[in-house]
Order: structure tokens, then sequence, then C-alpha cells
RNA sequence: GGGGUCGUAGCGUAGCGGUUUAACGCGCCUGCCUGUCACGCAGGAGAUCGAGAGUUCAAAUCUCUUCGGCCCCGCCA
């Protein structure tokens, strides 16, 4: 093969009207192709962007040549000269449209395929042929973007934790398996048969570790691995910033969080965040919002009017109320003149979500209009109007249910209709602190299990109810929301034994297991541990949406499908028996499968 | 495990109240074209309509099954 020699003397995107006159060489892939007959223009990108290139048959025959037999995506090196464009054919709408190459010299370095779909073209393409041809789809200029974001955000955030004292420590991603947590990924141990490391679901108990050995400020922008099922904002292996500290009270945590992502957007998109955060009680959050992460971009929030139809006897309120349930709703600004036909489609929804039923109140220009205008009479029905703020032209809307499960299925109507109409602002940031969660959820068996994870310290006023009433019990753990987003999510931690050992127990762990799983955490606590407590946040979740993207998959280089398998690679397969049997492991897959054939 | 939605040339879509050659745009190939930048013009190739079964004189279109994508619920200490 003919020996190539291609230099680089400079970037695409950087040339300007400064280097006129100057020769310069390039490297790049062909972006867009105009064969007009006597003169081929190339548009010639990489990653710092897009610059024009003439061919001219006359004058450089040979790299005329090279242009004609040049396709979409092919791997170009060019020398030329740079030169201003003649008057008239300018191109405003790139930064290089000033300008452009007189090549004198070019050669393919390398050819391309027809590609499955255009690089130039920013058209909506199959996400799995999107991931299947990732390389393909990363050289996208919109998609690259993304990952220039991500790196400037991991950077910030690196310098800001440095710049407070934190330092930065790898902990093991193979540990061991946590049956309390989500699944685990578990990992073969060929020289211990029959034994299995676990994926890391999280550096929890090692950061807590870390701060019984006195490393007092710790972070890490770490990979952590959960076997569930996947979402828009949810794949199996992820990425947090994990922080903890030593000797803190929870607002310490708070001014380090608030710190460092204002410092991110200050950095990255040039946003100044208000600080400090809004904080919000779950169980405030829960009673407005229907929901532990509101997204406090838009209203609509919901109101309980279960004391207005005390006494009505209208027959689902009724019943609702008898049983201890509630009535809650809330109003769609400018929805009173909605069609019926609208009004039956939000009623189907509240209906998909759960809700027995849903009941209107139009307030229009000159009426107050209402299925239940008979049942309730319209003095109660004004009295529900103004309640619930609800002027002219508003509509409210309201059910009634169980406490709980009214204001979630509200909750989530109240966001899907958000969406819906385009009442959520798409350019706005909202963050709050939501605080005082519950420390234990019951379980449908009637078992506790813990609302944050089992290592989360009560709230010092609640430690009596652990003995008294340990589901009244208040947990001194924080989650910050963004944009209806659980972003981050931490605690103070438990540094004592006995009070860890308690809540093992009314988890119920028995002593042994208590022993076995988290014996080595118990033991360190008696050697000294310091107060401490941190935060985790997901870099993934908090770079998509500062990227304005729906999916962490669009921020995440080589991301799985929603069936947690990885179109470019083939990703998870089947593996040889041989190979199976230097593990010790049998599979529980017909044998055919088991091929090794991807 | 459950619900919703979508599968038609390489890509994006139309056709889906039953019929003849499955249409359009982009891309691709060939030819023409010396200032284009979504270059233009002319011609051409390319699709067993995701797969299987059924109903019918006739199925991309209707029914069932199945596979796959996306979104959601459950799940995610």
């Amino acid at each position: 093969m003919e020996e190539i020699s291609f230099k680089r003397s400079c970037s695409c995107g950087e040339v300007n009207i400064s280097r006129r006159g100057e020769e310069i060489d390039l490297c790049g892939w062909v972006h867009r192709r105009r064969d007009l007959g006597g003169v081929i223009f190339l548009d010639l990108r990489d990653r710092s962007g897009i610059v024009q290139a003439v061919f001219n048959p006359e004058s450089q025959p040979g790299a005329f040549t090279v242009a004609d037999k040049a396709r979409i995506e092919y791997v170009m090196y060019i020398h030329g000269v740079v030169a201003k464009r003649p008057e008239g054919s300018e191109n405003p709408s790139i930064p290089t449209g000033e300008i452009e190459i007189i090549v004198d010299k070019a050669e393919i370095l390398n050819p391309s395929l027809t590609p499955p779909f255009s690089v130039a073209e920013d058209k909506p393409i199959d996400e799995n042929v999107r991931l299947k041809y990732r390389y393909i789809d990363l050289r996208r200029p919109k998609n690259m973007e993304a990952f220039r974001m991500r790196h400037k955000i991991a950077m910030s955030i690196r310098k800001f934790l440095d710049s407070r004292g934190f330092l930065d420590v790898e902990t093991p991603m193979m540990t061991r398996s946590t049956p309390e947590g989500a699944r685990d990924y578990l990992v073969p141990s060929r020289v211990n048969p029959g034994k299995f490391y676990a994926l890391a679901q999280s550096p929890q108990l090692f950061k807590q570790l870390l701060m019984v050995a006195g490393f007092d400020r710790y972070y890490q922008i770490a990979r952590c691995f959960r076997d569930e099922d996947l979402r828009a904002d949810r794949q199996p292996e992820f990425t947090q910033i994990d922080i903890e500290m030593s000797f803190v009270k929870r607002e310490d945590i708070f001014e380090v969080v608030e710190g460092m992502l204002a410092t991110v957007f200050h950095e990255s998109l040039g946003i100044e965040l208000p600080l400090p955060f809004p904080r919000m009680a779950h169980a405030e959050a829960m009673e407005r919002y229907g929901s532990d992460k509101p997204d406090t971009r838009f209203g609509m929030e919901l109101v309980d009017i279960t004391g207005l139809l005390e006494s009505t006897e209208f027959g689902i309120i009724r019943t609702a109320i008898d049983k201890g349930g509630a009535v809650k709703g809330f109003t769609f600004k400018g929805g009173a003149n909605f069609s019926r036909k609208e009004t039956d489609s939000i009623a189907e929804k509240a209906k998909a979500l759960g809700a027995q039923g849903l009941f209107f109140i139009s307030h229009g220009e000159n009426e107050v209009k209402s299925s239940l205008l008979k049942h309730l009479g319209e003095e109660k029905i004004k009295e529900i109007l103004e309640f619930a703020g609800a002027e002219k032209g508003d509509l409210f809307m309201f059910a009634a249910d169980a406490g709980t499960r009214l204001r979630e299925i509200l909750g989530r109507l109240r966001l899907e209709l958000g969406h819906l109409h385009g009442l959520i602002p798409e350019d706005k940031f909202s963050f709050l602190w939501v605080i005082d969660f519950p420390l234990f959820v019951k379980e449908e068996s009637g078992g506790l299990t813990a609302e944050h994870h089992p290592f989360t310290s009560p709230l010092p006023e609640d430690i009596p109810y652990l003995e008294s009433d340990p589901a009244r019990a208040r947990a001194a753990a924080y989650d910050v929301v963004l944009n209806g987003y659980e972003l981050g999510s931490g605690s103070i931690r438990i540094h004592r034994r006995d009070v860890q050992e308690r809540i093992f127990e009314l988890m119920g762990l028995t002593d042994e297991q208590i022993r076995d799983r988290f014996g080595f955490l118990l033991d360190a606590f008696e050697y000294g541990a310091p107060p401490h407590g941190g935060v985790a946040l997901g870099l993934d979740r908090l770079c998509a949406i500062m990227s304005g993207k729906d999916s962490i998959r669009e921020v995440v280089a080589f991301p799985k499908n929603l069936s947690a398998v990885c179109p470019l690679t083939g990703s998870p397969m089947y593996i040889e028996q041989e190979h199976l049997d230097i593990l010790h492991i049998k599979a529980d897959v017909p044998v055919e499968a088991n091929t090794g054939k991807i």
C-alpha cells in the first residue's frame, strides 16, 4: 500500500480570517460534497467544526482527482492556503464561513461505506440503529456536544471539590453482595469456586469506612451497577458523584452541594443559580405535589377540599370520606373552555392512573359548570373554586380516594397534563431539597425497610420512636431534586454500633445475618468512627438535564437499550460451557443456546 | 410481570373506510454542470410492508400469535 503522509497544523473549526494567506494542513471527515462539474467543494469536519475546501481542476489537477473520488464520511488529509472567500460567497451560517481552503494537495486517508444515516442532517433516527452505529451517531455535531458538556461538568466538579479539600479516592467495584438493596450484578471468582463478587451498587460502605479512617472529605466520580429494569433515566451502569464528609451536619452538606452545582451551572451554562435551594419536608411535597421529587417549574399544586365536603351525601365522595380518605384536586389555568371531549380524555388519563373518577368544575365567563352542580349545590361549588383559588377561565378537577393513593394519582396527572399542554418551562432549572424523609417504609408483607438506606441516621428528636413507633421516625435524609428528577440523595449516617444494630433489627435481620453481612462495618464503628454524612448525585441525570436531553442515553457514549442490550457490541452474550466450567458455573439454559454465538 | 405506542427501500415518512405497478423526500449509482454551501438538472437501482398463522375472490391494510424498539407502572436499600 502507498505510504500516506499527512500532517495536521490546526483543526477545521479553528481556521479563520486571521490565518488568511497561511498554508495549513487539515485532517477530517467529508461532511458534504458539492460537485459542480468544474469545481468541487468539500466541507471537511472534525470535532472542532466544519471548513470549506475548494478543488480546482485547472490549477491543481492532482488534488481535484482526489476530491472527485472522495465521498461523504471519507477521511481526508488536505493541504492548502487559507483564502478569503470571493465577495458575495461568504456563508454566515457557519463560523468559518468567511474563508475557504484552496487545496493543492489532498489524500484519502480512509474511504467509508455509505453511512446508514446522515451525519450532516440532524434528523431523528431510530435509536436502535443509532446505537448499533454509535460511532457514526456520535459524529453528529449535536450529539457530540453533549459529551463536551459532560466533560466540562466533570471538570468543574473536580476543581470545585479539590478547592474544598476533598480527596478523590477509588473504591472497589468488585465487592460483597448486599441482598437488601437493588439486585446485584455478580462476578464469579475463579480461584474461589462457587463464590461471587458483586459489582458495587454504590461506594456507600467504603466511603463510610474512609471516614472512620480519617479521610475527612472524600469524593469520587464512581461507576455504579444495579440489575434493575431500565428507564429513560436509568442504565444498569451509571455514574455517581459520590461525596462524604466527617464532623458535619446536614447544612454543611447542603452548602457543598449547592456551591458545587452553582459552580457547574456557572461554568458550563453561564447560569447563576439562586442559593440556597428551597427546602421542603417530604410530607409537604407529597401533600402539595403528590411526589417526593416534585417538578416545581410549574404550579397546579394539589389542594385538599375534604373539609368542604365533610357533610356531602354524594356517593363516591361520601364513601371515600367515610373510609378515611380525602378529596383533592388542582386547578388548570385557562382550562374552562375545554370541550367535553378534552375533559373526557383527561378523565380517561386519571382512570388509567388508578382514579375511580375525576370531577370537573369549569369557571366560565358567565357561569360555573359542573356535573356535580346538582349533587353539591351551587354554593358549595363556588366555595370549592374560591378555596382552590380558581378564577374565571379556570378549570378545577378533583377526585376522592384514600389519601396517599389519591395524591400520587393526582401528582402524576398533574405532570402528564403539564407536559401535554406545554405548561412546563423548558429553559428553567428548579432545584429544591426534600428533607425529613420517613426512616422506614412498610413492605407489603408488613415488615419495615429503609426508605433511603439502612445506614441513615434517624433525626435525633425521633430516636425515641425507634422503640415506640418506628414507622413514625423521620430520617436525617435528603434528596436534591431538579425539574422533577431525583438528582441526588444523601443522609447523615449512623456512626454508633448500637443504633446501627437496632435499625437492622427493626428491618427484621437476625443477629447472625447482621454479623455476617455488616460485621465489618459494626466493628469499624467501635474504633473511633466520627459523625459523618454525605450525598451522591447522578452525573448522567445532571448532564442530561443540563444538555436538554430527555434520556441519559444521550450523555452515555455507549449506552444499553431498555432491554439492557448493547446494540453495538451485542452484549450480553452466551458463554461457552468450557469457559463456564473454569468458573464452576452451570447455566440453566438450553445447551444449544450455550454455543458462544453472538 | 403489567399497560401504552410504534415496526413499510440505507434513513425519515405516506398509504391502513380491502383490489391493479406500494408512493414521496433524503441518501446511493450514472451522466451533465467552474462559486456552491440542503448546489442544480436528467436518468437509474433499491421493499418478500418485522415474523408466523388465519379470514377473504383479493391483505401493507382485518383477526390472532410472536419478535423487536420506545415510554410508563411494578422494581430501582
